[in-house]
Formats: structure tokens, C-alpha cells, sequence
DNA sequence: GACGTTGTTGCAAGAGCTTGCAACACGGAC
DNA sequence: GTCCGTGTTGCAAGCTCTTGCAACAACGTC
């Protein structure tokens, strides 16, 4: 239980860090303690949040640079939520975009497959290549539009 | 001249207002006035900045709160740019979503028959219905994708 | 173990946007 | 023309995130 398993990537951050010249600092390991235990989505606030709760004397500022940092290692993919706040994506071994009700609130992964056509078609007619971790594609979910369907306003 | 014409949009919205109870008011004058002469699409501070040029005493909450009275009616959609900032699309006749160039920082508008293809799939698979207007697209464009690749740091 | 370089941090200020609330004024009623 | 109900406004405070800057501390060197 000791070792440094292969499965635990975050493990190999203070080594990538060092080798370009980065540091290892406390702020740093209470953030990655925080993602490693975040599972897909999160909220630049909330991570602000939960790193207090760990240790109060954390900053924003500090957070949000240490995010940027990450995002370059390749650690987390940073995208914009339907309401224009920003979100962190842990761990995205792949690509994904996101669906947002933007009624009910639920969001869902949208997945490389999914979006193909879109993709594909932009890269074709305009040579436009598309980075699907920044794309939130806000709608109607199936069950928000049956609902307002049915309902007896309409 | 002085006769308003079907095709001026922004002399209907009076009686607009006055339909659902709502008032005509100078602050919404003043903002409606700033639209008009838009074209296309306007961040949020952006148009607060420009009303304050018709009426310095313009306040940002009003204009907010106007603009989200517009939404409401048709007349304007928003939507988050690629930094996650607000985005005011004017009279969208037709409905479209933006591509953005993570690069150059340009964007274009992306028409109905472009993402049919994901409209439809989702359509289809999830059920979702896709509000296009609020689709913004990351990537990079054709031109700094070759100029990327064609980069001596390569 | 002490030193120096330089990547990081924390603070403070600020931009962009939202929200609660009391005061105001539009527009219908008389 | 006056009155009144309620939709709106402006203010102030707050939230999320960014940026500049001086002080700090990680880490390689001696």
C-alpha cells in the first residue's frame, strides 16, 4: 500500500514539476490532494473551497495559478459552464465536451464519438479543429422538453 | 421617413413591453438605442460602456436586467464566450452558435446546416434539443493551425 | 549547513456580473 | 390633473476570477 503505483497519476506531478524547473510546494500538494479526491467536474470556487478546508490560509489567486499550471502539465482540462463560470475536468484521460439542460441543470459528458460529425464537418469545410474539452452545448435535456410538453400552461 | 417600417424590429418593442405589463422606460430607450446600432455580437461591459455614453448615469445591474428582459423577448440572445464572458448576440434572425479560435482570438458564426450534425445525433440518441445560440465552439482556426505546424519550434 | 537564484505565494485592487432592497416614476384609473 | 399600484431603477455589497508586486521559500550549489 506503500508503493507508487502506475495507477496513480498524480503521484508523478512533483516529477514532472522538478524537471521543468517548477517547485514543490504545500499550497500545490493540498490542491492536488483536493483534485485526486474530486471526481469529474468542479467549480473554481469549490476548489477554492475545498482547499480551505484542508488548509484556511489558502488564497484564490494561488489556486487558480496552480490550476493554470496543471492545465499545462495536462493534469485537468479547464472549460466554461452554461451560466459562464469555470470548471475543471479531473483526470480527462479523453476528450469530452459537455451537454447542459439548461432547465434542469443536470450536465452530461459528451463523448469524442458524439460529436464526430461536428467535428469532423469543421475540420473539413473550414479546416477547423476543434477542441472538444471546451465545448458546453446547452439545450433541452429529454426530460426537461417532455415535461414542457406535457404541461398544462401550453 | 418618419414612418416606422416593418422592417425596423426595434419599434415594436414598446408595445411589447406594454402587452406583458412592462414599462417604457429612458434607461431602456437608451440601451434599445445602443443595440440598434450594434451589429452582431457585444460583451456585456461593452454595451454598459456605450449606454454610458448616451446617458452617463447608466447603471451595469439596469442594463443587465434589461437585456434580460430583451432575452425574454426575442430580441437578443446571450451566450459565454470562449473566456466564459458574457455575449450579447443582436436580432438573431436566424439562429447560430460561434466558433472561436483559442489562438487569433476571431470568431465566426456557426449556421444551422454546420451543426446539424450534432443537433440531429443528439436529437436522436439523447434526446436533447440543442439551443444553438448558446453553442460556442473552441479550437483553433485553419491559419494558425498551419502556421502552428509550419513553426520552426516543431 | 549556509547561500543565492528564481519560481511561488499572499495581498490588494480591480474587472465583470449578480442580487437585495428601498425609493422612484410609468401608466392606468378616477 | 391627481392618485396609486407595481414594475424599475440605483446603490451597495458580494461573488468569481485576474493581475501586479513585494516578500518568501524551494532547491541546487558550494
Amino acid at each position: 500500500m506503500t508503493s507508487t503505483t502506475q495507477t496513480d497519476p498524480w503521484g508523478s506531478i512533483r516529477d514532472l514539476l522538478h524537471d521543468r524547473g517548477m517547485r514543490w510546494t504545500p499550497q500545490r500538494r493540498t490542491l492536488i490532494e483536493v483534485l485526486s479526491k474530486a471526481d469529474g467536474h468542479v467549480g473554481g470556487a469549490d476548489l477554492v473551497e475545498r482547499c480551505r478546508a484542508i488548509d484556511p490560509t489558502t488564497t484564490p489567486s494561488t489556486v487558480y495559478r496552480t490550476l493554470d499550471v496543471l492545465e499545462d502539465l495536462g493534469f485537468i482540462r479547464h472549460g466554461h459552464g452554461a451560466d459562464g463560470r469555470e470548471e475543471f475536468h479531473v483526470l480527462p484521460t479523453r476528450d469530452h465536451g459537455h451537454l447542459h439542460c439548461g432547465t434542469c441543470g443536470q450536465t452530461w459528458e459528451l463523448g469524442v464519438g458524439e460529436a464526430q460529425g461536428i467535428v469532423g464537418e469543421l475540420q473539413s469545410s473550414r479546416g477547423f479543429r476543434v477542441d472538444l474539452s471546451h465545448v458546453t452545448i446547452v439545450g433541452r435535456c429529454a426530460d426537461c422538453a417532455a415535461l414542457e410538453r406535457g404541461s398544462p400552461e401550453d
